[in-house]
RNA sequence: GUACAGGUAGCCGAGUGGUCUAAGGCAUCUGGUUGCAACCCAGAAUUUUCGCAGGUUCAAAUCCUGUCCUGUAUUCCA
């Protein structure tokens, strides 16, 4: 029985869908004017594995994964100006490369994109409604803004008081607005700045109505799960609610899930600290799944700190895991994971606990040492257990590539390439026969100072990356 | 200031009242294996300890109170 840590209750809640056997989960999902980062890819893995394990349980037809895209808001206007690049260029780049992120890190398409400039017609409407009842008012420099105070359980997400927020807020107020807590809808355009039709005026939408309103519309007006970066908490994911139940008049998402942050050598990640990393720099240096393991070594909401020496750590252990699935082969193999066996139950058990990734990885090595045992003894076995391992590393995206491929890396950056890698080996083989210890260590020794790791084994000599 | 996250052994990181003599990983050590290594296997140590100080309890890393520290939010941010 699945259980969500819900941040709307602030409780470890027992998973009820809507709809028996059916799950709807929206993701708040880039903004795209730059190329994703570290930060970036922790939401995507750790959304991708949640619905990998949704899938399992329910069956893959069964859940409908959104994750949006924001491609207008301030941020891409100024930068597309700072690039005098066309906005459309400028976002359908950046799309592109987050896709191409997502796509090397093993997370798997969502089953609806949606583009915040494809929604006008939703947002202008569900404006509309906020205005008819009320909830929403056009200010004086002709933006329109979301009356907070209408709202009577505004901050039951982010659990903070109307008070306490003004007493705390550092913002200018801005004149238009009745109350500094109200918040924009729509925004009157600049002069060159994108701009849609309205009731109201030409203008564009405001952050938080985006996701209101394509949440809505490819999910209905109440669904299962809402999640996203744990800053989106408040104001954004605060904001949806009034908007999303101000227009309806009743609940709109029932369960809540928000990833902790990433920091960098303890430090907060930012670009004035010089220590911002963007995913496709991280992949010059470490194999995908590699930092897609570092991610999953914790838990979703735990603070997670990137550093070398941890990327560096995820790989050693990662390298555990492929060792003893080398020469197994499992190609030939499409019987279905034994799901009552104790360590897919325990597997389960720990996803199951509010996707516990850490405690399900630690199943994932003890078969791992199992299978190491078995190889010694039963060959069929092994490989009845190597599959095994193979579809419960599955639901985390793990151990998806082949396990030499994955030990012996690329070939591309400089370097020996393979065959003459291959010719030291056999030369060192040769050597071997004649008992010429002092050639064979020279020859692991020039292998060992380009990064290659020699291992003897009775079937012959393999080697890996370092 | 207020709110929300966190603070666990050398490091990473699970664990929310008894099975914790703290999972698992990384690093370290010993033995087996090996020509020597590496890989692998078997085992060990790092800790009477879970930010600190009190308290509740027969029993606490786990509950309560206080306190310190870090991060986030309150302002765009995954």
């Amino acid at each position: 029985m699945l259980h969500i840590q819900n941040t709307l209750s602030g409780k470890k809640e027992l998973f009820t869908p809507i709809h028996p056997g059916k799950v709807n989960m929206y993701v708040c999902g880039m903004t795209v004017y730059d190329f994703c980062h570290i930060g970036h890819a922790r939401v995507l893995v750790v959304f991708d594995v949640i619905t990998r394990y949704l899938r399992k349980i329910y069956g893959s037809e069964n859940v409908t994964y959104v994750r949006n895209i924001t491609d207008i808001d301030d941020k891409i206007i100024a930068r597309a100006i700072e690039n005098g690049e066309d906005i459309n260029s400028l976002t359908n780049r950046f799309i592109e490369a987050m896709h191409e992120d997502a796509d090397a890190l093993g997370v798997k398409r969502p089953d609806i994109e949606p583009r915040a400039t494809e929604h006008m017609d939703e947002i202008l409407k569900m404006i509309q409604t906020l205005i008819d009842k009320g909830m929403a008012y056009q200010g004086d420099n002709g933006d329109v803004y979301y009356q907070v105070s209408k709202f009577e359980t505004y901050g039951q997400l982010a659990k903070k008081n109307l008070d306490d927020l003004q007493s705390g807020s550092r913002v200018e107020v801005e004149q238009s607005k009745r109350d500094p807590m109200d918040f924009v809808l729509w925004k009157m355009a600049k002069p060159d700045e994108p701009s849609w039709d309205s009731p109201w005026g030409e203008g564009r939408p405001g952050w938080h109505i985006e996701c209101s309103a394509m949440s809505v519309s490819c999910l209905g007006d109440h669904f299962d799960i809402h999640g996203g970066g744990l800053d989106l908490k408040f104001p954004h994911h605060e904001n949806e609610i009034a908007q999303s139940e101000g227009c309806t008049g009743h609940k709109f998402v029932n369960y809540w899930i928000h990833n902790g942050f990433v920091r960098v050598d303890d430090e907060k990640m930012s670009k004035s600290l010089g220590n911002f990393f963007i995913i496709r720099d991280v992949l010059k240096s470490y194999a995908p799944e590699v930092i897609r393991y570092f991610i999953l070594n914790s838990h979703y909401m735990s603070p997670l700190n990137y550093s070398d020496e941890n990327l560096d750590k995820a790989k050693a252990s990662l390298t555990t895991l492929y060792q003893s699935l080398l020469n197994i082969d499992v190609s030939d193999m499409n019987d279905s994971l034994i799901e009552d066996s104790d360590y897919a139950q325990r597997f389960f058990k720990a996803m199951d606990d509010d996707f516990n990734t850490p405690m399900a990885i630690s199943v994932l090595f003890d078969m791992s040492h199992e299978l190491n045992r078995l190889k010694e003894k039963d060959d069929e076995q092994a490989k009845a257990l190597g599959f095994q391992l193979k579809k419960l590393a599955e639901l985390l995206g793990l151990l998806e590539n082949d396990a030499q491929q994955f030990l012996q890396g690329s070939t591309s950056e400089g370097g020996l390439s393979d065959d003459e890698i291959n010719d030291l080996i056999e030369q060192r083989a040769a050597a071997k026969q004649e008992k010429n210890w002092s050639e064979c260590d020279r020859i692991r020794d020039v292998l060992d100072a380009e990064d290659i790791l020699l291992e003897d084994t009775p079937e012959g000599t393999r080697w890996r990356r370092k």
